[in-house]
DNA sequence: GCCGTTTTCGGCCCGACTGTTTTCAGTCG
């Protein structure tokens, strides 16, 4: 979870993150209490609120009291303290609680062990606090002494020396390649009849914790046992008769999961959803009073369906939600919706094999490594029929920008690639762009009349990141204005567990997107994936065009591809949206 | 503390695995 994100106030967002902490540290330390159902309510909150995309102060300036209560899990009460923090920076009831416990929540919890009822009893018997004191009473076998068993302090022992290791979440580019190596091992043992991702994975989230694998088999055992050999596994966790935990050579953790082929889509639906969806699903099958598990849905005894998603949210009364959107934020209304024949059902998701061109592309002519003939070669190969040249321009000097001349001489260029035998008459198209830089004041460091001869102009932010969140705004916006930029690329500069996002009113760049016809860039490196996805629901709910497209430095980026559709995806956006899911000669007179 | 196709009270998702207090609480997903 991400809910203890790094307190960092050029982040607009940062009073969100520090209202989240403190629920989320509410919720923890009202379970050492014993307290029921509260810090369910109190952990929901923390989730709604960290993950809301504007600032929580600007809800309440806006809409007061009652827009805080309109947050997903915020009632009265909460919301009472949310408004107490906007106004005076603290919560009482926090620091009530937090006396009684003045241990450091957020670095205990994160040893793999250790929850709300452990961190009480460390307190009470040791008077630990800090992660450190833990790992140093672990080492002097204090733990065992105090009462603890000597498997609980080898295990924390254990999860802290991993936790050294800053590892954390992996950037889901990253670890696809591993993840999916290890899915064909699995696929290839003869007892495994079919396997799949589950969890963040089979999401396709931005970051994965852990990898999921769920495998279908009738002889499960067998299947585990063979698991926990796989050369890629350096330790095992835990280990059942279904299960088993294991930490992989790379530094990520691996579940495994088998179950009968029988329940093949209870388990896959039990395994992908996040935490909300799945208690959304069960919720409405008790309503029906049914009960929803992971091996099937039930009537009492009775089993009704099992075999396929398909058909369980059939019967629940849905459509099938495809894995991305499954987070509980209205995908379940509105597959419920769709199942009656009323409006407001489920997009109809941009595909993977949908975007017919990649519209970012760096060369040797600046940064990138390869030549306009090698990516284009090596593009054509994927599939795809164009892709748009956006080398950087003179701003920056040291990635050997183009100025007017040279750009002129790159179209030459590109005009006798085009026309050369690989390419003539192929199909494939490379189109005439750059990747121009918006400078503080909105200008552009390439003049208008070279710009108007390119087909595609992608501007982007790359200097003075921390300007105040009016003057970012402005600065995009004019270069937005210009009739000559088409599109803007990675529209908020974030570099995912890098950099945060510049401070950027978003409504206003939307806004100010469909009014100028300017299209915003998703692009797929795996630590950009910039527009993030609840920007995109926003761009595609006011009719904001977007493109994907990879940002490739090489010809190995292109295959990044696939990690932007799942952004877009995630999204809600479908292939009427995606300016780069059409063929280049539609794709143009989507521009303006 | 929140919430509503059992709506202003009475419920709150479900199950596997571990360690151990050896019958179940704690943690995880």
């Amino acid at each position: 979870m991400g809910v203890f994100a790094s307190k960092d106030p050029h982040c607009i967002l940062y009073m969100n993150k520090e209202i989240s902490k403190i629920l989320y540290e509410m919720a923890i330390l009202l379970e050492m209490k014993g307290v029921e159902f509260k810090p369910r309510m109190y952990e929901k909150a923390a989730g709604s609120v960290e993950s809301l995309t504007e600032d929580v102060r600007g809800i309440y300036k806006h809409g007061g009291f009652k827009a805080l209560e309109d947050i997903s899990g915020v009632g009265s009460s909460i919301g009472k303290k949310i408004e107490e923090y906007i106004k005076t920076r603290r919560v009482k009831e926090y620091d009530k609680l937090k006396k009684a416990v003045p241990v450091d929540i957020e670095d205990l919890v994160s040893v793999e062990g250790i929850g709300p009822k452990t961190i009480l009893r460390l307190y009470k018997k040791l008077k630990i606090k800090t992660r450190d004191q833990l790992e140093k009473a672990a080492t002097r076998g204090k733990l065992v002494k105090a009462g603890f068993g000597k498997k609980t302090e080898d295990n924390i022992l254990k999860s802290i020396g991993f936790l050294k290791k800053e590892h954390g979440h992996c950037l889901l580019g990253e670890i696809m390649p591993t993840a999916e190596k290890i899915l064909e091992c699995i696929l290839a043992l003869p007892e495994v009849e079919s396997a799949e991702f589950g969890g963040s994975l089979r999401r396709m989230a931005e970051t994965v914790g852990d990898l999921d694998f769920i495998a279908f088999s009738t002889k499960p055992s067998e299947v585990v046992e063979k698991f926990i050999r796989f050369p890629e596994v350096q330790s095992v966790h835990s280990k059942g008769k279904h299960k088993a935990l294991v930490r992989l050579s790379i530094e990520t953790d691996a579940d495994i999961w088998v179950m009968d082929p029988q329940a093949t889509g209870a388990a896959l639906i039990g395994w992908t959803g996040d935490k909300q969806h799945n208690i959304a699903l069960r919720t409405l099958a008790e309503k029906k009073g049914w009960m929803l598990n992971d091996y099937g849905l039930w009537n009492g005894k009775i089993l009704l369906v099992s075999k396929t998603e398909e058909e369980i949210y059939k019967k629940l009364g849905m459509a099938w939600i495809p894995p991305e959107i499954r987070n509980n934020t209205g995908e379940i209304e509105a597959a419920l919706r769709q199942a009656q024949g009323k409006p407001g059902g489920l997009p109809h998701l941009v595909g993977y094999g949908d975007v017919k061109g990649d519209l970012q592309i760096q060369t040797d002519w600046t940064d990138g490594k390869d030549s306009i003939e090698t990516m284009a070669k090596a593009a054509k190969e994927l599939g795809h029929d164009y892709i748009l040249i956006t080398d950087h321009t003179k701003f920056l000097a040291m990635t050997g920008g183009s100025d007017e001349k040279r750009l002129i001489k790159q179209m030459a260029a590109i005009d006798k690639i085009n026309s050369s035998s690989t390419f003539h008459g192929s199909g494939f198209k490379i189109l005439k762009g750059a990747e121009v830089n918006i400078m503080p004041d909105g200008t552009l460091d390439i003049n208008d009349e070279t710009l108007a001869k390119l087909d595609v102009v992608g501007a982007a932010v790359h200097s003075k990141f921390n300007m105040s969140e009016k003057d970012m705004t402005a600065r995009i916006k004019r270069a937005m204005e210009n009739q000559n930029v088409d599109i803007i690329f990675h529209p908020t500069g974030r570099l995912i567990q890098k950099r945060e996002a510049y401070k950027v009113d978003m409504d206003e760049l939307l806004k100010t997107a469909k009014k100028t016809k300017t299209v915003m860039e998703i692009d797929a490196f795996p630590d950009r994936l910039d527009l993030k996805d609840e920007y995109i629901r926003k761009a595609v709910n006011m009719g904001v065009k977007l493109a994907i497209d990879t940002d490739a430095h090489s010809i190995e980026h292109l295959k990044f591809l696939r990690y932007g559709i799942a952004q877009a995806r995630r999204g809600w956006a479908e292939k009427k949206d995606v300016i780069n899911a059409h063929n280049w000669q539609e794709m143009l007179k989507m521009l303006k």
